[in-house]
DNA sequence: TCTGGGGTCCTACACCTC
DNA sequence: TCTGGAGGTGTAGGACCC
């Protein structure tokens, strides 16, 4: 293990729902959800003020609306915070050519790779000039740890939270992880947990007074050996900068559940052309067809299938998607489909069976979401007008959704860098008002690429041209 | 109260080949 | 020739992560 604290991991704080209050002055200081509105949806992120109230990500949403009733619920917006999410990485590539993004809102940076940080003094500079810079750039906040190992630094960007900055001195990470829960290791869940708890282990430092010998027996092999060493704060992984795609699946959770048969096979030919389109959009193929099919009672399984070789074709990945839901019972209902493909490839290998199946495949459509089914489509309104999207008026300007429905859409409009604004409602088919891309959190310097001099760091090229966050976030178009 | 979506990794078992 | 492993592959499920 290294000897100086120059692993970096950056969590930017409540992302979503952070992206949501910078881009509307009336919901700063607020309570914001963010998440599936639907009757089955759950919290994807909220804002610390809603925090205060018990929310927490992976919560239902109905228990989320219980507790705080006077929240702002919004459908996620990924566009957009994929493209916030894009200059955050250039920061930290600015730092260290070995970043390694774990998600949207999350990755480690090698620091000594990037010839920044040395020692502790000058990590600890690094993680500061970094926050600057993301603060500059895009107006929000992340929490950075730093330390010599990924597992403790993304301990420390945990304590960080939020807004801050700690650094785990080498040689104290031993007693630094003793007392701590057994939840704090990285690959200890609520099963692992428990698992732990009924053996008398609750704390790392039990871990670790256990042996090696008895973790094994306790979870096996990979994970035994693995949770050991964490609890002896031992952690040689390296950050990697670019890791291979292994999987590709898509999955809908229905409003309802699904009794029809013939409705199930139609779902499942939809979501295999959507899985085919992802696959295709990576430049990749598969062998493995895999089936997800999640029952009334929530119990899930997975039937699979391996072809002779990889392929891209939708109608061999429908034909097989198809073949494996036979062998499923689904009397009683299903409430979630899947498709996937693994035993990924980049190349495709044409096989006779696709061949043979050649003139019934007709390509998938080139939409970006497959249309719910008819008896499951959420009204127009809510379909057209997602609440928390952004709108535009032909009069009033820039707006967002509050809500819709009934015929009514309603409108406050305000942008990032105006005052909070007014609400207005409108007949959700009227003229003036339509659709808009969201505004850059940060409003772009006057005459387009000029920097102001003093930022910390150099910054990226100027915001993308084109904001495409408007229409694609899932929630309310689901079936 | 009622549990998303998109992934990764591990384990266990059956089956086959050497 | 028979038999018992070892090892690879395919399949199913579980746990975990963000």
């Amino acid at each position: 293990m290294r000897t100086a604290p120059t692993i970096l991991h950056l969590d930017m704080d409540a992302f979503f729902a952070s992206v949501e209050q910078a881009s509307k002055p009336s919901l700063r200081g607020k309570a914001v959800v963010v998440g599936g509105l639907g009757p089955r949806g759950v919290v994807a992120t909220c804002s610390y003020e809603a925090r205060v109230f018990g929310v927490h990500s992976a919560m239902p949403m109905g228990q989320a609306r219980r507790l705080a009733p006077h929240a702002a619920y919004l459908v996620p917006r990924f566009e957009l915070y994929r493209s916030i999410s894009e200059q955050v990485m250039r920061l930290l590539r600015e730092l260290s050519p070995l970043v390694e993004p774990l998600s949207l809102d999350e990755a480690f940076v090698d620091l000594e790779a990037g010839g920044v940080a040395r020692d502790a003094e000058s990590a600890r500079g690094a993680g500061e000039k970094l926050r600057a810079a993301i603060r500059t750039v895009t107006g929000l906040t992340g929490s950075v740890g730093l330390a010599a190992s990924k597992m403790l630094a993304k301990i420390a960007s945990e304590q960080a939270k939020p807004d801050g900055l700690v650094l785990i001195p080498p040689g104290t990470e031993r007693a630094m992880l003793e007392p701590m829960t057994v939840r704090t290791l990285p690959g200890v869940g609520p099963a692992t947990g428990d698992h732990l708890r009924r053996a008398g282990i609750t704390t790392v430092g039990e871990i670790a007074e256990a042996g090696e010998d008895e973790l094994v027996r306790l979870l096996g092999k990979a994970h035994g050996h693995a949770l050991y060493a964490m609890a002896l704060a031992r952690d040689e992984r390296p950050v990697v900068a670019e890791r291979e795609t292994k999987s590709v699946s898509v999955e809908d959770t229905y409003d309802v559940d699904i009794h029809d048969r013939v409705r199930v096979g139609v779902e499942v030919g939809r979501l295999a052309d959507r899985c085919v389109r992802r696959l295709r959009a990576s430049g990749l193929s598969g062998r493995t067809i895999v089936l997800k099919v999640r029952r009334y009672d929530f119990s899930t399984l997975t039937r699979s299938e391996t072809l002779r070789g990889p392929t891209d074709d939708p109608a061999v990945v429908r034909e097989a998607a198809a073949r494996l839901l036979d062998s499923v019972d689904t009397t009683g209902g299903v409430r979630l489909l899947g498709v996937g493909v693994s035993g990924l490839a980049d190349y495709t290998q044409e096989d006779l069976f696709a061949q043979a199946a050649g003139d019934r495949a007709e390509e998938p459509a080139e939409e970006t979401e497959a249309e719910p089914a008819e008896e499951h489509r959420p009204s127009p309104a809510e379909r057209r007008w997602p609440a928390g999207h952004d709108v535009r008026h032909t009069e009033l300007g820039h707006g967002w959704v509050q809500g819709s429905g009934l015929g009514r859409v309603t409108v406050r409009f305000e942008t990032p860098y105006s005052q909070v604004g007014r609400v207005r409602t409108f007949p959700v088919d009227d003229p003036e008002l339509s659709p808009a891309d969201p505004l850059p959190l940060v409003a772009e310097p006057e005459g387009g690429a000029a920097q102001p001099s003093s930022l910390p760091l150099p910054l990226p090229a100027s915001l993308p041209k084109s904001w495409s966050g408007g229409g694609g976030a899932a929630a309310t178009s689901k079936p």
